[in-house]
RNA sequence: GCGGAUGUGGCGGAACUGGUAGACGCACUGGAUUUAGGUUCCAGCGCCGAAAGGCGUGGAGGUUCGAGUCCUCUCAUCCGCACCA
């Protein structure tokens, strides 16, 4: 008997399934297939345990299903344009693009290390230009069949990086890198149509069955449909330049109409921006409220600030009756119309408005408890449900009846219409950066932005780029944007913005069926392995990413480039990798490599192994470099072998939960890979004995026979943690039968416990199920192997123990027939006599059996 | 403020449809092996109690023969959105 060593084994393992290019995904396979796929990486150059947990949750999915006799495809990429490898470039003078690839070369290997089943020969990164390419070419499509757009658009601008900033990357009105106080500033953007899209969106969620409620709400919440009314007020007096026809809103209230005390106007109204130009007073008023809008405590106290405009609108319903129209803080231009009609006595924000002006407060909804005479709003809006009143026509309706009819009066008037209103934005995709997918377009003066030609394409970034000053190298590049138009052979200039990364990660699984294709998909091998079956990936893209791939697949399948509309079957959000933080007294974080342990008194106390300080132990937290509490997975590698550290993370915590790393945590896994081995080391060598009924070996093949359905949904069911639990529970079984001084009966069923085992062990520790696959004499490697069947002699049991429970308490238990009939078992039950004590003195009302469960006598 | 999730020993957690609460791991305690530390092995380990027994799944009620699981209220923590008309 030698003790495993991991390095020793690991690496050999791994050789033998290169050597055999096991995990190669044939495209004719017949089998059924199965499309798993992890969120791929930023190649940062470093990988993280986060990384460990996630590829390796994919991996024991892939190893199942494809020893479970399914052609699956587990492709691997790197999503590897953005933002850090323009930020290295200017730090250490380095070029994004060696940079970017030095970095995949240096973390592909620790993910061949950790031994995922993956087909690398489908690897490819966003930022090769056969990939960004094919981009470009669908983004034409887009581009002819009027998805992409351009408009002027506000957007956060840093005045010191010369560069646009996304909402994420502005931290409390700063740039995140520069600290400078960030800018709105109106430029000229592409737009994706992705609100062409809004319903459809929203539909959708409810097919996606496999993803978790939380995502499909949090996307639902995002997309945020609210139906109203949109409606245009006439002028009470001379129309104001360009609003001849009036002033429009929208509402969702428009039961409350009589209840209307004044419109009020967003500050960048286009009305509010006429009159700032002819009135100095407002103009100071908007300016005041544009530098409030960002400043937080003034949203946190949520101050409202107005301005009479001195215009007023007449009612839609009572020409007598005119509303005043204010310039309010707290409307928002980008949603509805940026116009409201305000209601006080049922809208919160309205009523803190009216409240703070003066202005009217009419109650037209009254709760089924007020009275019509006596009904008062004070401080609070009444939202409730309730009758109409004070409200002419409406009086006496529900608030449904009454939206339907104020609805059905505004548009027979002709003053307005029925409408669906959304909170999602179009997508923003322009990037003034260097380090992204060229937006492949070239602007002419006399033919306006023209498509580049799909044979001069992909327009490729050019190398000769410079760091030194801020803003867009592409922009100040010499040569690169001087082109011909294409249209009409004129000067031209190319577009310098770059694309949003997300729209590099909105198609990548659709390309991992054929990487290599002449076109952006093909079609062929798309339709034979999407949807992806199983997709797994942080919670943090819930809307992000995971709602923009689902509107660019429908885009491209609109396009007949794709024949599903959905491209993620299943969705599974993981938890991250957390651990202990400790501190030192100067304030300093200290990393846990650096940390012992000492026990004094019962309570742990952590301390620098070097110096003896002592430290405190702060709160568990994700791993990050800020912290210091990071453990690198290649030292976990190389102390404890990769399975260990694969075993670890899908041992502690349910998947979907953080995942605490402890160096005891992954000890205890370490001791359950040796003691595995040293079974299947003590197994004599050469081939096992019959197998028997022998009773002596019954307890040990039953047990593992019924191992195999338990891990089985354990996986498939997303429950790892209990699947290992049952493994272990199994080694308890497999060492109270040892091999030494066993019996011909126990020896041939520990052979066949040891082969369910190997196979069992394999999704989770593959080298050391391959290790001992060849120890136990089988020739080949168990990747090849299938899933093993489970004898249902063996699971069926054919006595069960029932628990006997007197007045609901657990008094004893009786051994009984699997099945057996409730008067056998009644009789059995009062027979017990761990029951009968406790039923002395006492009358037996009734016997509750529930068939090969539980028996509960009721008495008193 | 709105929406959602979670709450079980010293810790991470298990308990699939209401049916033996605490599987499995960690920590801890005792013992064996070892020159010693570590490793390894055996045993114990929810709380109260000497025992019999009682009490226990954030808290309070309820439904049920039976509740961690279902219902009502409530507290705490975490997450998402946030002046969305």
């Amino acid at each position: 008997m030698a003790r495993y060593n991991p390095k020793e084994n690991e690496p050999r393992q791994r050789d033998a399934w290169a050597k055999a290019d096991v995990f190669r995904t044939a495209d004719d396979d017949t089998r059924p297939k199965y499309y798993i796929l992890e969120m791929f990486p930023y190649p940062s150059g470093r990988m993280h345990m986060g990384h460990v947990r996630n590829y390796t949750m994919g991996d024991v999915v892939a190893r199942y299903w494809r020893a479970r006799g399914y052609s699956v495809l587990h492709p691997m990429g790197w999503d590897a344009f953005g933002m850090p490898a323009e930020n290295a470039a200017m730090e250490r003078g380095v070029h994004p693009k060696g940079w970017t690839y030095d970095n995949i070369a240096a973390m592909r290997e620790p993910f061949k290390v950790l031994g995922t089943s993956i087909d690398w020969s489908r690897e490819f990164a966003t930022c090769d230009p056969e990939y960004y390419g094919q981009q470009q070419a669908w983004f034409l499509k887009l581009y002819e069949s009027g998805l992409v757009y351009r408009r002027e658009a506000t957007v956060n601008w840093d005045p010191v990086d010369m560069t646009v900033l996304a909402n994420e990357q502005v931290i409390d009105g700063r740039g995140w890198r520069s600290d400078a106080l960030v800018e709105k500033r109106k430029l000229t953007q592409w737009f994706l149509r992705i609100t062409d899209y809004a319903d459809d969106l929203i539909e959708g969620l409810s097919t996606l069955d496999r993803w978790p409620d939380k995502v499909r709400l949090m996307q639902e919440n995002w997309i945020g449909r609210s139906r109203g009314l949109r409606m245009t007020w006439r002028w009470s007096g001379a129309a104001p330049a360009g609003l001849e026809d009036g002033l429009e809103v929208y509402t969702t209230r428009p039961d409350t109409l009589y209840g209307a005390s004044f419109m009020a106007i967003a500050p960048d109204h286009p009305l509010a921006e006429q009159l700032a130009a002819a009135d100095p007073k407002v103009a100071e008023f908007v300016a005041r409220c544009r530098a409030g809008g960002t400043s937080e405590v003034e949203i946190e106290a949520g101050e409202k600030l107005g301005m009479d405009t001195g215009l007023a609108v007449v009612h839609p319903f009572d020409a007598s009756w005119t509303v005043p129209v204010w310039i309010a803080n707290f409307v928002l231009m980008d949603y509805g119309t940026g116009a409201i009609f305000g209601c006080p006595a049922h809208d919160q924000r309205d009523l803190d408005f009216a409240r703070k002006y003066g202005l009217p407060v009419k109650p037209v909804v009254l709760p089924s408890d007020g009275h019509p005479a006596t009904f008062m709003i004070g401080s609070e809006a009444y939202v409730g449900p309730g009758k109409i009143f004070n409200s002419d026509f409406m009086d006496g309706m529900t608030i449904e009846q009454a939206k339907a009819a104020a609805i059905d009066r505004v548009e027979a008037q002709q003053q307005g219409k029925g409408a669906t209103v959304y909170r999602l934005r179009d997508w923003g995709v322009s990037r003034q950066r260097y380090w992204g997918c060229p937006i492949p377009i070239i602007h002419c003066e006399a033919c306006g932005p023209v498509g580049v030609p799909r044979d001069q394409l992909p327009v490729v970034l050019p190398d000769d780029v410079s760091f030194d000053i801020p803003g867009n190298p592409l922009a100040r590049h010499p040569t690169w944007k001087h082109v011909k138009c294409p249209s009409c052979g004129a000067d031209a200039q190319r577009e310098t913005d770059t694309l949003d990364t997300f729209v590099d990660s909105s198609w990548y699984f659709a390309r991992f069926a054929n990487p290599n294709a002449a076109e952006p998909i093909d079609k062929a091998a798309a339709d034979r392995w999407m949807p992806v079956d199983q997709y797994i990936g942080g919670v943090e893209h819930a809307v992000l990413h995971l709602l923009y791939a689902r509107f660019i697949t429908r885009a491209l399948k609109d396009q007949g480039m794709l024949s599903v509309e959905e491209p993620f079957a299943g969705l599974f959000t993981q938890g991250m990798v957390t651990h202990e933080t400790y501190k030192a007294a100067d304030g300093a974080w200290v990393e846990p490599a650096q940390v012992e342990f000492v026990t004094e008194g019962g309570a742990r106390i952590a301390r620098v192994k070097a110096t003896g300080e002592t430290l405190t132990i702060g709160d568990i937290e994700k791993m990050s470099k800020s912290k210091k509490n990071v453990v690198a997975p290649e030292e976990i590698f190389d102390t404890y072998g990769v399975d260990a550290a694969r075993l670890f993370v899908m041992s502690d915590s349910p998947p979907e939960r953080d995942v605490q790393w402890t160096n005891a945590g992954v000890e205890g896994a370490n001791r359950f890979i040796h003691r595995v081995w040293n079974e299947f080391d003590s197994q004599p060598d050469g081939p096992p004995p019959p197998l028997s009924d022998d009773p002596s070996a019954l307890e040990l093949r039953r047990a593992a026979h019924k191992l195999i359905g338990a891990v089985g949904e354990s996986i498939a069911g997303f429950r790892f943690n209990s699947g290992v639990a049952r493994l272990y529970e199994f080694l308890g079984t497999l060492r109270a039968h040892p091999a030494a001084g066993a019996s011909d009966a126990v020896l041939a069923a520990r052979h066949e416990a040891l082969t369910i085992l190997a196979c069992l062990i394999n999704p989770f520790v593959p080298h050391l199920a391959e290790a001992c696959w060849t120890r136990l004499g089988n020739e080949g490697l168990i990747v090849d192997v299938a899933w093993p069947q489970a004898d249902p002699a063996l699971i069926a049991d054919s006595e069960v123990v029932l628990p006997v429970q007197v007045n609901g308490k657990r008094r004893g238990e009786v051994t009984a027939a699997k099945g057996a009939d409730e008067a056998d078992v009644r009789a059995l039950a009062l027979a017990d006599p761990a029951v009968s004590v406790h039923l002395a003195g006492l009358t037996v009302r009734k016997v509750i059996v529930v068939q090969d469960r539980i028996v509960n006598i009721v008495a008193n």
